[in-house]
DNA sequence: ATATTTTTTTTGACTTGTCTAAAAATAATA
DNA sequence: TATTATTTTTAGACAAGTCAAAAAAAATAT
């Protein structure tokens, strides 16, 4: 009934990987992203895959199954309601927040995660702008663009982000780009992809494709 | 420069019971608190010598080394700090939150726990009315003793439990005994040692002498 | 001082989770 | 299709933490 934070991040790892390419995760691809060895993984896939967590073909990648996915969404929810306590209670950054509920998401009781997620106030979406998955594991769809696909002209707002490391998010604190704001795309240079945008305060911004990529924004109707 | 859980748990036992008892903690001491067997615990003392988190002679019992002193006041600064939390934030009971904190004590990173304290006003006790350490290491002491120590026409106020167990915690809740409740023994009974108090709203209680031996007060200078 | 009881340690085994190196299966290429 | 490259699994080992049973030490009783 309940798992070990070894099996609780495996099933994790296997639901990004899973979800984001759209079909079974691969050894490797877990192996990478839970910065451990294949021979690891395939030990652990023999495991989850007798408590029933996840269907299992050798040599043929893995999904999860019904209780898999439970378990995996049932701690996305607790990570990112952690996170808002963190930034909006304790007054972190979004940059500071994520190692510790990497820890906070292991803390088991659903009457502890449901009295925090009472106590903010039932937020939907975490401090980088994704969703928060309710009790009943229901997500929030919200339609949005990654900047790099927007035209001249377009406008919007930042939602999200799809980098969530420390020197990205630093990097748009220092832009003062943080979600809420607003973007119009003035220019764009065909020769880099870059994009030379306004934001608050009419003050203009050149922004790689890089950053483009890595930004998501909600676009408004002019 | 971090332990397991379970050193730390371990840690925590060594603690508490060479505080209490105010010397070496012996094995089977350990082992009972732990709810584990001898053999074990003896494995990890030998383990945690080695990394002179305690000083252990075999068959001599164990003590806290400095460092290991360090450990087990961080944890239970750490533990505390939460209990509040789940109780002034998230609205808990007092005895329903011990082993959420179990498991949160756990959580590594100073800058959580400054923050936590901070966020919840620099408490010095916790929902049972026990010390809480500072960031330093240091402990608020204050006068009690136990309501099994007064004497006739003495007058106290609830300062703190003895016995932490949901059964007690429950019953104190039955009786209206909070902490900070305010008593006056009206009699006492020689035959079982329990006494008859006068509580707020002129309410009379009487008290076994299992209850009165569990309970702290602060006593008032009449 | 000797015998008995209690406490503690040792021994050997087991589980979880990890790793390296080697073998096997699959995929890609010629 | 045969060869090569990549991916995945297997095999064997190790560390942490646990336990039951046996041995050793210490404490207690006679
Ligand atoms: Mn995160
Ligand atoms: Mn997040
Ligand atoms: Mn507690
Ligand atoms: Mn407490």
């Amino acid at each position: 009934m309940t798992h070990s934070q070894a099996e609780e991040n495996y099933l994790k790892a296997i639901f990004s990987i899973s979800e984001k390419e759209g079909k079974a995760a691969s050894t490797n691809a877990i192996a990478a992203m839970m910065q451990t060895t294949a021979a690891s993984v395939t030990d652990m896939l023999r495991r989850l895959s007798e408590k029933n967590l996840i269907a299992y073909e050798k040599y043929r990648g893995v999904t999860l199954s019904e209780s898999g996915h439970k378990v995996a969404t049932a701690l996305i929810r607790k990570h990112r309601l952690w996170e808002v306590f963190l930034v909006d209670k304790l007054g972190f950054t979004w940059d500071e927040v994520h190692e510790f509920a990497e820890q906070l998401e292991h803390v088991q009781g659903d009457a502890l995660v449901n009295r925090l997620d009472q106590f903010l106030g039932n937020p939907k979406f975490d401090p980088h702008g994704d969703p928060i998955p309710d009790a009943q594991g229901r997500w929030t769809h919200r339609p949005q663009a990654l900047l790099s696909t927007l035209q001249t002209g377009d406008r919007g707002v930042v939602t999200g982000v799809e980098d969530h490391t420390t020197a990205f998010l630093q990097y748009l604190d220092q832009q003062g780009l943080a979600l809420g704001a607003s973007l119009e795309v003035i220019e764009r240079f065909p020769y880099d992809h870059s994009l030379r945008v306004r934001t608050h305060g009419d003050r203009e911004l050149v922004l790689s494709e890089k950053v483009c990529q890595n930004l998501y924004v909600r676009t408004l109707n002019t």
